[in-house]
RNA sequence: GGAGAGGUGGCAGAGUGGUUGAAUGCGGCGGUCUUGAAAACCGUUUGGCGCGUCCGCGCCACGGGGGUUCGAAUCCCUCCCUCUCCGCCA
C-alpha cells in the first residue's frame, strides 16, 4: 500500500510511478477521495467535541436538580448528525482502502523503465571455470534423467495428486532433502539468518499484509472449510511473523531464513514451459526475509542477492543477475534482481530466485513499524525477501549440469556430506 | 464435536452507564540521594487520525463489527480468538 500522504504531496512523481509499472493511474481518484475524506472527519470531529463537552455537563446539571429536557433533545440531533457523518466517511473510506490495495508499489529511481521481460537487464553473470555452454555429449534434460536414474516420477505423482507434483524417489528425495538442509545450514553458519519453521496454512490478514490477496487472488488456494490459505512462499508466514508489532531500532535488521513447500495454483499457464519441474504446483523453497530500516534497505537488498549467489557458487552452478524493469516487477516490490541458473538441456536460463525491497510497502499494510532510539514517532520498516533458493529450478540446472556421458549424475562437493554419497546411477 | 470460563495499557490486574485513556502493582525511562551501585523517594511511560505546524488544539480506540442511549470499557446482537473439562483422532 502507498503512503496516502506521499500520494498528496507528490501526485506527478506517483502519476509517473504507476504509468511506468503499467499500472491504472488512479491519482485523480484518490485525491478527490482523500479531500472529501478529510473534510468529514473534520467537521464530525467538531461535533464530537460539542458532543463531548455538552456530556461532561450532564451530571452537573442532574446534580443541581436542573432540567434536562431541552439538552437531551438538541444532542439527539447532534448524534444524528454524527451517525450520517459516519456512515458517509466509512463509505469513502472503504472505496479509499478498495482502491489503495489494488494499487501496486512504485519503482526505486535506480531500476529501469520498461515495458516487459525484454528490457530487463543483465548485471552479471558467474560461470564455474572451464565452463562451457556447449557440450560434448548430448545431454539429457531432467526428466528423460529423473526417468532413467528413477529418482524423479511425475507420472505417479500425477496419479497421486496431479499434474505439477512432483514425486522424488530414493536418490532424489535425498538430493532434494540434502539441498534444503545444505541452503539453511549455509545462510544459519555463514550470513547469520535465525531459522524459522512456519505454519504453512494461514489466514487470510496474513496473505493481505504482503500482497498476495487481492491482487493474485487467483493464484492462491484456497481451503473453504477453515479460511485458510496454502502459502505460495514462505515470505508469507515469516513476513507476517512482526504483522501489527513495533520493533526497536536496535534489534533491526532482522535476518530470518526458512523453508517450507509453496503451493502455486499457477492458473491459466498450462502448456507453457510447463513439463517437469519447469511449472509446478508445488515446490521447496528456503526463503530469507529481512526486516530492515528504510536507510539500510537497499545495501541490505545487495547483500541478499550475494547471499543467495553463494549457494550456487558453492555448488558451482553457472547463474546471471537480473535487474528488472518497470513493466516486469512484481505488484508490491519496489527492486527485483531475478537469479538465474543455465539449464544446458533448455538451453536457457531458468529463473531460480527473487530478490526484492518491498521499502514500506507490504509493511504499511501488514502494520510493521519501529521506534528510533529516543524517538516517540513509529516509522513503517522495510521489508525484503528473497529465494535463497527454489529447489525445483535448481534441481534441473544442478540435474543437467552434473550429469556424466553416461548418464549418471555426480554430486557437488558441497553436497556429499548430507547426501551419504557421490554419484547418482 | 459437547460443556464451561475469559479477552482491558509492555506485563499483571481493578473498573458493570456520566470529567475513566482508564485505579493499583511490576517492568521501562528520567531525576534526587551515593565515591559507585542497590534501596528509598519524586517524576514520567499507548497507538492512530484530523486541524495548525513555534507552542498547541480536537477526535477515535478497553478482541473485531453492529446496535441501544443525551452519554458505553460498562447494556444488547454478532463474529473472531484464547483457556479448562469431556469425547474423538494422531
Amino acid at each position: 500500500m502507498l503512503d496516502i500522504k506521499f500520494i498528496r504531496e507528490n501526485p506527478d512523481l506517483v502519476r509517473k510511478g504507476l504509468r511506468d509499472k503499467g499500472a491504472v493511474d488512479n491519482v485523480e481518484k484518490i485525491l478527490e477521495l482523500d479531500e472529501k475524506r478529510r473534510k468529514i472527519i473534520a467537521q464530525n470531529d467538531e461535533l464530537k467535541a460539542l458532543r463531548n463537552k455538552v456530556s461532561s455537563q450532564i451530571p452537573i446539571l442532574k446534580k443541581k436538580g436542573e432540567d434536562t429536557a431541552s439538552v437531551f433533545e438538541e444532542m439527539k440531533r447532534v448524534g444524528d448528525e454524527i451517525a450520517e457523518l459516519d456512515n458517509e466517511l466509512r463509505k469513502i473510506d472503504d472505496e479509499l482502502e478498495e482502491i489503495l490495495r489494488w494499487t501496486p508499489n512504485l519503482a526505486h529511481e535506480s531500476v529501469p523503465v520498461g515495458k516487459s521481460a525484454e528490457e530487463n537487464v543483465e548485471v552479471r553473470r558467474w560461470l564455474p571455470e572451464g565452463f562451457s555452454f556447449e557440450n560434448d555429449f548430448e545431454i539429457l534434460d531432467h526428466i528423460e534423467l529423473g526417468k532413467k536414474l528413477d529418482i524423479l516420477d511425475f507420472e505417479r505423482g500425477t496419479k497421486i495428486s496431479g499434474s505439477g507434483f512432483p514425486l522424488y524417489k530414493g536418490a532424489g528425495a535425498t538430493l532434494e532433502r540434502a539441498l534444503i538442509n545444505f541452503m539453511l545450514d549455509f545462510h544459519l553458519q555463514k550470513h547469520g539468518y535465525k531459522e524459522i519453521l512456519p505454519p504453512i496454512l494461514v489466514n487470510r490478514d496474513s496473505m493481505k499484509g504482503t500482497g498476495q490477496i487481492p491482487k493474485l487472488e487467483e493464484d492462491m488456494y484456497f481451503i473453504e472449510k477453515d479460511g485458510l490459505y496454502p502459502i505460495p512462499t514462505a515470505e508469507v508466514p515469516i513476513t507476517n511473523i512482526h504483522r501489527n508489532e513495533v520493533l526497536s531500532e536496535n534489534e533491526l535488521t532482522i535476518k530470518y531464513v526458512g523453508y517450507t513447500p509453496c503451493f502455486r495454483r499457477e492458473a491459466g499457464s498450462y502448456g507453457k514451459e510447463s513439463k517437469g519441474f519447469l511449472r509446478v504446483h508445488q515446490f521447496n523453497k528456503v526463503e530469507m526475509v529481512k526486516f530492515a530500516k528504510p536507510e539500510d534497505s537497499y545495501e541490505e537488498l545487495e547483500g541478499l542477492v550475494k547471499d543467495a549467489e553463494d549457494i550456487l557458487q558453492a555448488l558451482n552452478i553457472p547463474y546471471r543477475i537480473i535487474l528488472l524493469c518497470t513493466g516486469d516487477l512484481s505488484f508490491s516490490a519496489a527492486k527485483c534482481y531475478d537469479i538465474e541458473t543455465w539449464s544446458p538441456a533448455e538451453k536457457k536460463w531458468l529463473e531460480a530466485s527473487s530478490c526484492s525491497n518491498f521499502e514500506a510497502f507490504q509493511a504499511r499494510r501488514a502494520n510493521i513499524r519501529f521506534k528510533r532510539e529516543g524517538s516517540k514517532k513509529t516509522e513503517f520498516v522495510h521489508t525484503l525477501n528473497g529465494s535463497g533458493l527454489a529447489t525445483s529450478r535448481l534441481m534441473v540446472s544442478l540435474l543437467e549440469n552434473y550429469q556424466t556421458p553416461e548418464g549418471k549424475v555426480i554430486v557437488p562437493k558441497a553436497l556429499q556430506k548430507y547426501t551419504g554419497f557421490e554419484i547418482i546411477g
